[in-house]
DNA sequence: AAGTCAACTTGTCTAGGACAAAACAAAGAT
DNA sequence: ATCTTTGTTTTGTCCTAGACAAGTTGACTT
């Protein structure tokens, strides 16, 4: 959270109001760091600051529960149960049994399905979690942990092959949520696609030389929530307007700028199990320029 | 690089001189980010500010492959002959061929040994070729992926055991670089620790409840130059007070804070190698407590 | 050669102010 | 009734300028 934000908040809104050490400095107490996590998760869902920062923990956490509400729409309520005993295997700590239960599911649901049906809806959960309080840092980090170890393992299993789109995943910089692109990356190569991961954070141009280098068709874009919207479609803008044409740029990911209106810059995968439709989509628009 | 120590410079040392768009907002052209990276290598390696910010670009360029001819003074001459040829791969932008060859090298050397003699000094390499402008980012990110792909694929043939050591792996925050932290779990697991990775930037409070629900043994941190030396001390000493004295702080990486005087406080790995004989100590003395 | 102290260097915090752009609300047009 | 347009408020980030603790250097002393 950036240090200017905090001031001008504690001037305007009179939150929070740390304390000072012995050289004026500012401390923040445990409760305030609190208040202001549940708050930056809620400006996250669109909230505004002005409205949510006058109320009391309480209130907050349990608008947060309203919103997030929402976004567990999408899983039936017979499988809320089942990741909810998932969850409570890393609250239990049993990190090794949690370890082999995704790799078990992995295999046998198979990875599409895994990864759609039980590590999308399970990221919302920890995130969720988190915030509330009731996972501590260390465990989402166990979690997250956990989960690339699996998707990677899963991700060499898959033959690669000569022939499907070649993918370019990353994100841009000041996104460094890698699961997302992991997640991506399984579905793409699900698909038949021929990918290549950058990491996070990639700066615009080295995107283009990147693209440049490997012969890529698609560029793949993954955005959390954290990012402010206008500052996302510009981004998206200028690499669309660097990128040659025939580049097509596809987002993904849960950030709500991109949802907000058509762009004929990119392409929205609106979710996880529209990449597929999409790949397929690219297939019969480049089955005559294919190699 | 903090806006705070930018603006300090500008007015202490007349560098960097910022042009200024219509708003009036600093822009930085190409030239002074260039110079900027160099000086930024070069504070890592010690050098201070005052002296070397008033260099032309070349100066500075040179300073930085004297300092730097130092740390690959450990490499034999003749395998550096065969590294630069990997380093070629990347920047013939043959990424699967790259990729193909360190996982051939991975098997044949034996983890240990391409992760001590490869991956090390590629490292070095590849930052200093970052540095000095002969890789693009992108180059490094492909080269980091790459990497990463090869020691976790690596790691999953270790075949996990329940009777070494349980470690903890993590760096603290604001430290970043996660590939050091996946070498030395390549290393610890090699010598049949049970290695329990967090990722990166855990804060220490954390550490210290993860090392309590995971029955950790010895807690294992990495650190890369980035850091200021007195905070990586100063968090390891609060560490060390937070912890239960009989779980082991070991440090290791090429942050120089670490060298410059021997801790109590925690066990110096001045060497991916000294991490083998660190286990093996740690061995002795607990032969008889271990279950 | 090794320890002590003063002077210098350096990064990061403080304060308050300004302002562009996003978000909202209300009035107007199709 | 829904969509566009306009004016108003909200909000984040940048600006200047100054202060100061901690780190480092170098001369002096033992």
């Amino acid at each position: 959270m950036p240090k200017d934000t905090l001031r001008v908040w504690e001037k305007r809104y009179n939150f929070p109001q740390p304390g000072r050490d012995s050289f004026g400095e500012r401390i923040y107490s445990i409760d305030q760091v609190e208040k202001l996590r549940v708050i930056k998760r809620l400006l996250d869902g669109g909230h505004r600051p002005g409205k949510i920062i006058g109320l009391s923990i309480d209130e907050l956490v349990k608008l947060a529960e309203v919103s997030s509400a929402g976004s567990r729409m999408n899983v039936a309520p017979d499988s809320l149960d089942e990741l909810n005993s998932y969850m409570e295997l890393i609250k239990r700590h049993d990190a090794e049994e949690f370890r082999q239960t995704m790799s078990r599911l992995a295999l046998t649901m198979g990875l599409h399905r895994f990864v759609v049906e039980v590590v999308a809806p399970m990221n919302a959960m920890v995130g969720d979690a988190w915030a509330r309080g009731y996972f501590e840092i260390f465990e989402e980090h166990i979690y997250t942990e956990t989960i690339q170890v699996v998707l990677r393992n899963a991700l060499n299993t898959i033959p690669s092959t000569r022939k499907g789109p070649r993918v370019l995943l990353t994100t841009l910089p000041n996104e460094l949520h890698g699961l997302g692109l992991l997640m991506a990356e399984c579905i793409f190569s699900m698909e038949g696609a021929q990918c290549i991961s950058l990491g996070t954070q990639t700066p615009i141009y080295d995107i283009v030389l990147a693209s440049r280098a490997q012969n890529i068709n698609i560029v793949a874009l993954s955005f959390s929530v954290i990012q402010s919207s206008p500052a996302v479609l510009e981004a998206v803008a200028e690499l669309r307007e660097k990128l040659p044409p025939m580049v097509e740029i596809w987002c993904g990911g849960s950030s709500t700028a991109l949802r907000k209106k058509p762009s004929e810059d990119f392409v929205l995968l609106s979710s996880l199990e529209s990449i597929s439709e999409s790949i397929a989509d690219w297939r019969l628009r480049n089955k005559f320029n294919q190699n």
